[in-house]
This record gives structure tokens, C-alpha cells and sequence, in this order.
DNA sequence: CGCTTCTGTTATAGACTATAACTGTTGCGA
DNA sequence: TCGCAACAGTTATAGTCTATAACAGAAGCG
């Protein structure tokens, strides 16, 4: 491999065949699972060879890694996409929220490979954790003016001790509430009782604990969030 | 096959060597992951060779399926010894939610295996879906004298329709809180709400999404389900 | 006491990951 | 423009794993 080249037409062609198995990969990925996830049988749907992949990914992991990454980035951009109603922090938390869980219904076996992990000793590459934190990086700034309920305070002290702990966690957190250390605590907790909460209802529907049941994912978000809401009094 | 007898000396000795079989596969779950559970190894293990196991265990999925049964068993188990304080019902909710969460976090791997899809079109067996209702039993009662706040209302109004429309769930729920439909639908949208909130932390914590950041699952499952408490105005 | 059922064996097919060794091709610089 | 180095793809092959088939021995039941 030696640093290959990341310009010219052959670096092109890299990328774009790169692409197409990612994408042949994702299509059995929603119909099989993580273990349908066969790298002969994807070559064989790209017209080439078995072997012939590992001249782009080094590995099966490589290549679920990859997808992994992916899915972290296309949903942090579903999350910032989100449309801001205008009334409110409630209400622009309620479109992250819908957002996100839009994006998860929508292609449920990109949510679990976010979801899952693959083996227990495993440890997400930075670049991965950066991306997963982009997807909560908007829910920041709606919890940043808010009042934590008095049964919060454990979390946000504790939050307040990491932000004292962790310099690039801080300027994260800074950049999105930079209305002093107080509020920058608040929004972290409210964001990550938020993250807490999306997995909970999303985590469930998605893995199809809820079929059979009488209840939608849906309404069922919208009631977590709304209780999340009043606990920070947002208006 | 054909009805296997279910007395007898050999019964037992075959009983006796699945449970051998799930401990070894415990064993490989709880350092490889799913993908580490090879049936080869178990047997190899066992001081038996390949294709014996297929005595004891029809496929791969067959086993896993016997894991994640035992698992649901398990954790019902450690649910109903949750100690009752019995200073009220939002003590006793934090005694369940705390004893559920203990279960989980000492045995990861189980809990992994629980929250995990085998395959997106993977529907479990009805005894499994009894097992995994048996987990939230407990928490019925405790939701039954509470006050829902008003954003709860859209889960209200879907449980009602449930209980209506399911009699087996109907039966379920009336045994844990007869006081009138109204206190049904209440502890039965409590239930959901509470179940939501485990999976959400606690599916975080398992999964190892918490590694390196300021909190602990501890404080923060406390946390939401104090909210949750409040919500549901339990003294 | 003999037969039937159950437990275990080896042999084998088939799917898959991954590496090795080799061949053809293409782009880039001297 | 031409040569070569880097790259893309091939077949062959090793190794792991699931699962079935065919067969051999042992234990229990009538």
C-alpha cells in the first residue's frame, strides 16, 4: 500500500469503485444483517473476482468500519439539517429529535451498525468518535439556556467536572454555549439526557421490539422528549 | 428427533451437557462477541468433536436462541428479587431500574445479547416475547397508583386502545394493577416510558459509549428515572 | 436378552476470509 | 515517447467454520 496517491484519475477511480462496494455492501447489509455481509459476494455483484476487494478495503472490519463512519456522518447531517420552527428551543428540539429518529426508521441497518459493537474489546477510531459527536453537536445550544430540574444535579456536576477535566471536550461544548461555565454544564447534561432518551425509543423501535405493541416510535418519542423539555423549562 | 423423552437417565444427561454447552458458549460470548461463538470451539472445549454438539443443539441460531431465552429468564429473575423498600412506589421504581441495571452491567455480553437483532427480518418466538414481558412485570404496579403529566396523554390514549384491542395484554396488565382500566392504561404507559429509559442508558453503557466521557451510568440512569418518577408524581 | 434409541465418531460438502504469486495495464516522469 | 513503477485484477491455496451423511458403539427399556 505505501501512502498511495490521493490526486489524479487513477486516485478518482480509487474512490469511486471504493464507493460502489460500499454501496453494494449497505444493500446487503438491509436485507442480511451484519452477518450477511459477504466480501466474495459482493465482488461477484461488481462483475470482479473475490480477492480483488481487498485492494480496497483491508479487511472485512476495514470495510464495516468504513460503513460505520459513514452512517455517523450521514446522520449528524440529518440531525443538522433539521429545520428550526423559529418558536422556541421546545420546538427546535422536537425537530432534532424527529430528525434524528427519521433518519434511524428510515435505513434501521445503518442505525444498528451505529448501534452495535463488534466485538467487546472494541474501541471506536478517533475519527469515528469525532463523527459520532457531530451528531449531537446541534441539540447543544437548545439545552444552553435552560434551567436543569433539581433531580439533574448529580449529572450536572459531573459534567461540570469533566469539562474541567477535558480541554477538547470543553471548547466543543464552548463553541455551541459560550455563555459561561454554568450554561456550558447544562447544555452538555441536557445533550447527553437527550442522546440517553433518543436511543432509548429509537434503539427499541429499530431493533423491533415494538411490533405487536400498541404504540408507535413516534408518539412514544415526542412524550420522552416533551418530559425532557419541562425538566429544562424550555420555553 | 422425534419427541425426545423427557424423563429418565438419559433426559437428564442431556440436559446436563446443553447447560455444559451454554456455559462454554457463555464463556465465548463474553470475550469474542457473537461472532466469536464457534460451535467447532464449544466442543473442542468439551472434550467432544464437531459435530456432536448437532446433537444438542439444531444450528447455531438454535443455540443463540437458547442463550437469549436464558438471558430474558435471567434478567426477570434479577428483576423480581429488586428489594422492595418499601418507602412508596418511586423508591421501589429506583430498586428496579438499579437491579436491572446491575444485571446488565455485570454480564455485558448477555445484555448484548438481548438488545441485538440477529437479522432485520428476525421475529423471536412467543416464548421468548413472554420471557422479555416478564422483565417489565414488576415495574406495572409501581406505575399504577401514579398521576400521568398531561404530555404523557398521547401514550395514554395509544396503551387504551391497546388494552382494548389485546386481550392477552389486557390480562397481563390487570394482574399487576386491577384498580379500573384508568390505573391500567397509567401503569402500562409508565412500563413503556420506564423500559424506553433503561434501554437508553443502560444500552449506551453496555455498549461502551460512555468509556471516556464524565459520567457514569449510575448517576445517569438515577437521573432519568427521577424525572420519570416526577413525571408520573409517584411519593 | 435383544432390540431400539441415543450419543458419539470420521468423512465430506460448501461458504467465507484472507494471503500469495502472478499477469496485464496505466499513468507519470526522464 | 518510451520505459518503468505503481496499481488493478486474476487464479491458486490455506485455513476456519457450519452443517450433513454415514457409520459405530453404548445404554436403557420392555
Amino acid at each position: 500500500m505505501a501512502e498511495a496517491r490521493t490526486t489524479g484519475p487513477r486516485a478518482r477511480y480509487r474512490e469511486q469503485t471504493r464507493a460502489e462496494i460500499k454501496d453494494a455492501a449497505l444493500r446487503q447489509l438491509a436485507e442480511g444483517g451484519t452477518d450477511g455481509l459477504a466480501l466474495v459476494k459482493i465482488a461477484k455483484g461488481l462483475g470482479m473476482s473475490g480477492p480483488a476487494l481487498y485492494r480496497y478495503f483491508a479487511s472485512r472490519d476495514d470495510l464495516l468500519g468504513a460503513l460505520i463512519s459513514d452512517a455517523y456522518g450521514d446522520a449528524a447531517a440529518a440531525v443538522a439539517a433539521a429545520p428550526d420552527p423559529g418558536t422556541g428551543p421546545r420546538a427546535r428540539l422536537h425537530a432534532l429529535a424527529t430528525a434524528y429518529r427519521g433518519w434511524a426508521v428510515a435505513q434501521p441497518h445503518r442505525y444498528l451498525l451505529i448501534q452495535g459493537t463488534p466485538t467487546p474489546g472494541y474501541t471506536a477510531p478517533p475519527e469515528t468518535l469525532a463523527s459520532a459527536r457531530a451528531v449531537l453537536t446541534p441539540f447543544l445550544p437548545v439545552f444552553a439556556a435552560g434551567t436543569p430540574a433539581p433531580a439533574t444535579a448529580p449529572v450536572v456536576a459531573q459534567m461540570r467536572a469533566w469539562l474541567a477535566a477535558d480541554a477538547a471536550v470543553a471548547a466543543w461544548v464552548a463553541a455551541s454555549a459560550p455563555d459561561g461555565t454554568e450554561a456550558v454544564a447544562t447544555a452538555l447534561t441536557g445533550t447527553v439526557l437527550a442522546w440517553s432518551t433518543l436511543h432509548g425509543t429509537i434503539g427499541l423501535e429499530v431493533s423491533g421490539h415494538f411490533t405487536g405493541m400498541g404504540h408507535t416510535g413516534d408518539t412514544l418519542l415526542t412524550t420522552q422528549i416533551e418530559l425532557l423539555a419541562e425538566a429544562f423549562s424550555l420555553g
